[in-house]
DNA sequence: CAGTGGTCTAGACCACGAA
DNA sequence: TCGTGGTCTAGACCACTGT
């Protein structure tokens, strides 16, 4: 069964694909498609939630439904925790990182191997491209491990973060759990998406030679704009022989 | 500001959580609940939304609402192509299998890097946990390198396909890439969930160790029920110094 | 058939953003 | 202030499920 508000995103949908409004226009009110459909504001917003959802269309509450940007996706590449420079470079990702030390929730104490309560590091990164927030990171560190200078030299880090690679020294070993969710509230308005939209959550660990935790990043990426990518060679190492 | 099916949201997902409705049974219908809330019907379908969206309810048309059983995360082991045999093997899975020959389209022939329109041979695995559907895989090949046998012996793939390994000989690389989105329609028909939640969802490549891609594999699972994880060991290559 | 969810309406009122 | 999107209503009608 076709529902009303399937048609009208389907022929809003065509006009834009066809170029008919381009990106970063603003689409006609809600009041006016409403009308010019002859259908009520209920349906006609539940036809521009189809197109949200598509990641074509941005809301802005007061100021009214944008055509977006068609970006290409990124690849963020796994355990090395990097985003593949062939798509990452070219769009000239700018990341905005500020650092606090904070207590060790449970869970993060968890993921760190620390005892509940103690004081780690967190550094918290948001990359932009152009306009639009393009990835979270919030990167958690044992207080000894935080490179020296780190907090002063902030250009110094920014280069890593900017690709979401590893702050501290390069770790042995590193496990990248992906799991597809809603975003939560903050991040929602972090990276200026619905909450109905769809985030592509990565909590990376990463441990040193001895097995100690050097660091634990917990990314968020709107699933529309990102991709990761994980290899795995199933071969022994020629280099062993 | 709270609005108002938030706040109904709330108070049956406390319910449910709190055990007061249990799994598998039938809330209130909607009619009866909108007057216990005295709200219209589409602010408590709203709720209902919410609530489906975090796995908690499933809505069969006709039927009702009803509360979900609460399923701990299973993984997906990223490169081996299995599932993690700690989660995976208790609950019981359970998988139907179907194989027809296929046209490639262009999309599957990029993939697979073989000639548009060429004949392949797809497998479509269908895992459940009890009723509820779990994972759904479809596997691509090329037609000579189908095991001899597979298509009488199901059972001989159903092993492998169970935990959504390979059906072939073991490849020497696999590329995994994982993008977090909505449900295809069928997608949303085949695991039984609503077109508005989140599909973690893997393309897997395979490949010899000639460089021949010997199998493709699309897997999609229902983001709120299974994890990816992969595991990366940074190879220390002092050789080349 | 009765009971359920699915879609839609016409209009009201609230919250946000830019002048 | 005004125009925008965000939420909500009270009720209608349709589609699906089981008896």
């Amino acid at each position: 069964m076709r529902s009303r508000h399937q048609d009208i995103a389907d022929d809003l949908r065509q006009q834009i694909t066809a170029g008919r409004i381009l990106p970063s226009e603003r689409l006609p009110s809600e009041a006016a498609l409403a009308d010019r459909y002859r259908v009520s504001t209920v349906t006609l917003r539940r036809a521009l939630a189809v197109l949200q959802r598509e990641g074509l269309v941005e809301k802005f509450h007061g100021k009214g439904n944008f055509v977006r940007h068609p970006h290409r996706k990124t690849m963020y590449v796994g355990g090395w925790g990097t985003l593949d420079p062939w798509t990452a470079a070219e769009p000239g990702l700018r990341v905005s990182i500020s650092s606090t030390a904070v207590p060790a929730q449970s869970h993060l104490a968890t993921l760190l191997k620390v005892p509940t309560g103690s004081t780690i590091m967190e550094f918290t990164c948001l990359s932009r491209e152009g306009e639009s927030p393009h990835g979270l990171a919030r990167v958690y560190m044992p207080l000894d491990l935080v490179p020296p200078g780190a907090l002063d030299d902030a250009s110094r880090c920014r280069e890593a973060a900017t690709r979401f690679a590893f702050l501290g020294t390069p770790p042995t070993a590193a496990r990248d759990t992906v799991s597809a969710r809603f975003p939560t509230p903050d991040e929602a308005s972090a990276l200026r998406i619905g909450s109905a939209s769809v985030v592509l959550s990565i909590t990376r660990i990463a441990t040193d030679s001895t097995g100690r935790v050097v660091e634990a990043t917990l990314l968020a990426f709107p699933g529309d704009r990102v991709d990761a990518v994980f290899t795995t060679h199933h071969v022994i190492d020629e280099r062993q022989k």
